[in-house]
DNA sequence: AGTGTGACTATAATACATATTGGTCACTTA
DNA sequence: TAAGTGACCAATATGTATTATAGTCACACT
């Protein structure tokens, strides 16, 4: 349609690999999680890192933009958590159970101790936020392959098909690992992983 | 404690089988539904049944409380519409099924039908009044005589125990039945009922 | 005692003027 | 051309004056 659109599809914007977009990041980080989302201004931003406000716009096309960046990076930082509390674990039903709550403990503790941080990836998940499709689609996949392997170890039956026994296993976990829906669920959230993943494991058993 | 407290340990204010609570009920669930909760206000009420605001208070101690007891009406017709689908249906699995069914069904309608009401069940909800504690309370009842009727026919396993069966199971309705929760899955609660009965049935096989 | 109300207050909602803030653009500067 | 900005605008947030509303109480009538 636009004859000046550019030819790069241009997924974030300015220079690649660019030292003031890092810098940007890091104070936003900072910011975000000492005074909330919402009472930053992208000023702030811009003088912490001695620019211009217009020139944070060279890079991040939105102010919301760089909340799912540093959001993106919450969320990975809590998915590479639960990947390594799962390959810590033994044979896959442990490991099922391990990723529950490595989960639902990592989203806690984004709660308590990093309240401000957590409202952002709270309403990013209202918004639905790319971040946090991402997130859910990583955490279906780690599903999945545990799945997989409890199969082929003989832990877990066979007959139902995988991806629906995966989607319906994600559906338990979900109001506890979306971080929207786990405010719900806060005084519960410790017995509930238990009774729920004793749950699944026995919907599981060959 | 206190040596005025009347004999009778008045659950509402005023006579007790009195005409005029009708009226406001009425009134009330007409103008909630129409207006919503917030718009309506006392005054509205006491005009439509033709008596003074004052006399409102003494027969319900708030504008909640009246919004309250309506709200505990829906929920109550909601339970009842469950627990007919759940006679009508043959075996404990079917009736768990239908359970889970219908009572997502019953709230769907409730949304999409009668909004303004369902706002207020949801705040009911997160404000944890007592008709949604006695609600969910109900709910967890009818799941447990359905698993106690399973195990007796030997539909269901007998090895876990009874009531942690049952919370576990009610944890994995929850979200679909509770109000509020139901929000946040909206798009996928269809397929979600069914394969999350699927597994839940798969966890009571014996 | 039972039925009912007008007048009152403290609090919450509304309305509106004002100040901030997200976002853009033409324009330097090196 | 790449790096960087002040000035500008529309929209949103904020403070404030004003109104509306939930809830109470003393009192009247039967």
């Amino acid at each position: 349609m636009n004859p000046t659109t550019p030819d790069t599809p241009t997924p974030a914007r300015g220079p690649a690999g660019h030292d003031v977009r890092d810098q940007i990041v890091a104070a936003a980080t900072d910011y975000f999680s000492r005074y909330g989302y919402e009472k930053t201004t992208v000023s702030d931003l811009a003088k912490a890192i001695g620019f211009s406000k217009a020139y944070i716009y060279k890079f991040f096309e939105s102010k919301q933009a760089i909340g799912e960046h540093i959001c993106a990076n919450c969320l990975r930082q809590i998915e590479t958590e639960v990947r390594n509390a799962v390959a810590a674990a033994g044979r896959p039903p442990e490991q099922l159970r391990r990723m529950f709550k490595s989960s639902v403990e990592a989203s806690l503790r984004l709660f308590f101790q990093d309240r401000k941080l957590y409202d952002i990836a709270a309403s990013a998940a209202t918004e639905r936020w790319p971040s946090v499709l991402a997130y859910e689609l990583a955490m279906g996949a780690l599903l999945q392959d545990i799945l997989q392997q409890g199969r082929k170890t003989g832990d877990f039956e066979r007959k139902t098909p995988l991806d629906e026994t995966a989607s319906a296993i994600y559906l338990v976990m979900r109001p506890y690992v979306n971080p929207l829906l786990l405010q719900h669920s806060f005084d519960t959230s410790e017995t509930a992983v238990l009774q729920l993943s004793s749950l699944v494991l026995r919907s599981l058993s060959p």
